[in-house]
DNA sequence: ATAACGTTGTGATAAAATTCACGAGAATAT
DNA sequence: ATATTCTCGTGAATTTTATCACAACGTTAT
């Protein structure tokens, strides 16, 4: 079987994202590739390559089977057990976060929020319990959480990194802007606002040549 | 002169952002390519052929002064002028998101900020005014602003998208998930945190691999 | 019947991105 | 002085990624 690269498995994920919430205001049991790499941004070939690697078919005639491909996707994709998340700092965007993810998301959600601040403690926001984030390395080993967002400022951002990968963590979201020093097998993703708007920036100016 | 890829943009944003961030830490004035790849995720020799591209040199023996490698990188990404950003939604993300840019960043500001909602307009958030939404063709003229965050819901968002294009606006960092229909002049960036999120969290299973 | 059409799946090809590897040269050690 | 040790810059090689292009095949129109 050919290799499923780390590209292939962004698109497939944006591949999902786009046929769910198409599939909610069209009634269309079927897509084909090109009408895929339109809502995508990928090309037609390119949606059939990476679909071909899952092993997954279509029909020339009809294109592919819009929830069976959701499956084919998931089953890739997906953990066996919904995943549980805990997000470390309910600032601003941390609420923002739990708020939104725990509302959208099926197949995941934010279970349990750690802060220093005794005000946003022992609060439950969205089904996720807040708790202090002493107790956190217990809760998340409790809980048997795999993965982490964190919202909290850059200064404190690899001490608590240090803490979850302690607790078990594999795999972190990182909003702070700065970079954190992990093992090799801890998955870090870092969401640096600021340099994806100057990308947007500057291609805007290019007129997104 | 070799062309500067779209994905070469992408890394000299991110090294930029390392150098400023850790130039606020430490008082070298210079850097290696292999220190500047451990901050960046690159490879040293990705770090230095992309720097090569900007037509700036570094020396053998000292590696790159990093404020002038900056400026070098400034020269060919930022505006000549201040960047002006407008943002739509003032939501917990939108209210988020303002206060986050426009403490962190120096090259760029929000400056207006446009919602639907009475009780969100006439408002000062650091620095940037609210407005009802129907004011803001106008005040985009007025401005001459080009770019533009979106954080409305997805049902109104591509609407809402329309009326920026009508304003003037070139480039859209988008975190409503949905695809915006858009002219092919026009770059739009999607920020899909669910299926950032959904990276993660697979990556994290295969312990990073 | 059968021709025309439009799509998938995929081998072959092309293009893009990345890494290799080494000459040149500055700093430092001996 | 000379050897040693780093690094940068970069041509060449390699690897990865994306596109091309078409046979095979079901559907529809005639
Ligand atoms: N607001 C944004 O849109 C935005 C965007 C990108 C990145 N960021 C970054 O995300 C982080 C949080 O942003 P914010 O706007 O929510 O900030 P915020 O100041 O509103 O919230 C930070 C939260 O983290 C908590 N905290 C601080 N230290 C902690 C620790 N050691 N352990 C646990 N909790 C701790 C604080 O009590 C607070 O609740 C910052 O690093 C910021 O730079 C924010
Ligand atoms: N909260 C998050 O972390 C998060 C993350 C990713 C994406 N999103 C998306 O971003 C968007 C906003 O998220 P939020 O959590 O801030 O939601 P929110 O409901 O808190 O805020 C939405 C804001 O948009 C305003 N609004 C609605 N229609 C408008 C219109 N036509 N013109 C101008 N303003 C309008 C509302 O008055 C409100 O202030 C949503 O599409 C959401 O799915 C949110």
């Amino acid at each position: 079987m050919s290799k499923i690269s780390k590209k292939i498995v962004e698109r497939l994920i944006i591949y999902r994202r786009c046929l769910i919430r198409s599939s909610v205001n069209s009634n269309n049991t079927h897509i084909f590739s090109h009408q895929l790499a339109k809502k995508s941004g990928a090309s037609s070939a390119q949606v059939r390559r990476d679909i071909m690697g899952l092993g997954y078919s279509g029909s020339p005639a009809y294109g592919y089977e819009i929830k069976s491909l959701v499956d084919s996707i998931g089953k890739f994709i997906d953990p066996v057990k919904r995943e549980k998340i805990a997000i470390i700092g309910l600032g601003n965007l941390g609420k923002a976060i739990v708020d939104y993810f725990n509302k959208q998301s099926l197949e995941m959600e934010i279970v349990a929020a750690f802060d220093t601040n005794p005000e946003k403690v022992n609060r439950v926001l969205m089904g996720c319990k807040s708790y202090h984030i002493k107790e956190m390395k217990s809760i998340i080993k409790e809980y048997d959480i795999q993965t982490a967002i964190l919202c909290i400022p850059s200064i404190n951002a690899q001490e608590v990194t240090d803490e979850l990968i302690e607790s078990g963590i594999k795999g972190i979201l990182n909003y702070a802007p700065i970079n954190l020093n992990v093992p090799l097998n801890i998955y870090v993703e870092n969401l640096d606002m600021i340099a994806i708007f100057e990308k947007v920036s500057y291609f805007a100016r290019k007129n997104n040549k």
